[in-house]
DNA sequence: AAATAGAACAACCGCAAAAAA
DNA sequence: GTTTTTTGCGGTTGTTCTATT
């Protein structure tokens, strides 16, 4: 039978028997992969190059780490999870040792049923309104007699891929888009009615608010963001970064005001901070250096995290809306945060 | 002991992005 | 600049293991 990634007849499949494992272990460390496409070829197996890659990756490749996830692995793929949504690659690179395809199997197989039994979703994470809940209330008690609650928001020192894109928010809000508009909402909206954004330029916005959010909850804003999120934005905003008020993140987390300012670019922010992490020289953010105007933020953001030095406790007891915000007293059903 | 169901793990498939020709 | 090839990713399926009846 064919093989349809490399049109080659008689390459086997299923199961890679330990003769075959051997031969590619040794050419590997012998030779390296150089072309995967090449490797079946060279090692003497009669495999695609896909499925010999796969194999040393997924299986063979010496770094791995075997064997079950810890509770701290657990935890930070609940909380990359949240930030990433199924990007398990990304998620992975977290993990030392494992494999985007180890974490998505274990995502599947046992977090998310662990997610669903306390009642959240485990796209969102976000809490399961009570009408679906009650399918899964059975399953929510019995687990919760047994278990400690996920926090929703969490945060782990190993977090270091601090990136930005934010899945939708753990509160319902009043939208100012259409719903049937292929423009996502903003995360939040604050009680002054914001401009809309202008269609060019602000594709898929992520965050939107006002200088009123940024009072004594500084790091509670943006209740669905982990706490790295919101250092990022409160920080940010708490400067003079954005004389308006008014800002958002779009889908690539660039910092957008609606005036002047270079993007906010998080991808070179996260880059010198990982770099300065590597030199281990904990810094703190919230140390935050008076910000130029004009220059924006990334040019300030030579201070990396120390992410243990936030109040955990403090995030996850702020977790609900601050005052300054405006809510869906319809949706408010679904906060029954009983558990 | 055998059958079955569910969980866990391994591998494949199709697609898209990146790289090479 | 275009086409082809390679690589990487996420979803899905298939296989094996384990617990239960």
């Amino acid at each position: 039978m064919g093989h349809r990634c490399c049109n080659k007849q008689k390459v086997k499949r299923g199961l890679w028997s330990p003769e075959e494992d051997e031969k590619l272990v040794k050419y590997i460390t012998s030779h390296g992969h150089g072309s995967w496409s090449s490797v079946p070829k060279f090692a003497g197996l009669k495999r695609c190059g896909k499925s010999c890659r796969l194999r040393w990756i997924n299986y063979l490749r010496p770094e791995l780490k075997r064997g079950s996830f810890s509770a701290e692995e657990e935890q930070i793929i609940i909380d990359v999870h949240r930030i990433l949504g199924n990007r398990w690659a990304q998620i992975a690179k977290h993990l030392p040792g494992r494999t985007d395809n180890e974490v998505k199997n274990f995502w599947n197989s046992c977090i998310k049923k662990k997610l669903m039994a306390q009642g959240l979703d485990p796209k969102t994470h976000n809490l399961i309104p009570s009408h679906q809940r009650a399918a899964n209330k059975i399953a929510c008690n019995i687990s919760q007699s047994n278990q400690q609650p996920f926090s929703i928001i969490t945060l782990d020192s190993k977090m270091k891929d601090y990136s930005m894109e934010i899945n939708p928010p753990i509160l319902t809000l009043p939208s100012p888009y259409p719903s049937n508009s292929s423009t996502q909402p903003p995360l939040l909206q604050t009680t002054t009615s914001l401009p809309l954004p202008a269609t060019t330029g602000y594709q898929n916005p992520s965050v939107i608010w006002n200088e009123n959010t940024q009072n004594s909850q500084d790091s509670s804003i943006f209740p669905c963001l982990s706490s790295i999120e919101n250092t990022l934005i409160s920080s940010s905003s708490s400067s003079s970064v954005n004389p308006t008020g008014f800002g958002l993140l779009d889908e690539n987390c660039f910092w957008r005001t609606n005036i002047i300012g270079e993007p906010f670019d998080a991808a070179k922010i996260f880059e010198v901070m990982q770099s300065q992490d590597q030199e281990n020289q904990p810094n703190k953010i919230c140390d935050t250096q008076i910000m130029d105007n004009t220059k924006g933020v990334h040019d300030n953001m030579d201070a990396s995290f120390d992410t243990t030095s936030y109040d955990l406790e403090f995030v996850d007891s702020t977790i609900l809306l601050p005052g300054s915000m405006c809510r869906d007293l319809s949706s408010m059903d679904d906060l029954a945060w009983n558990f």
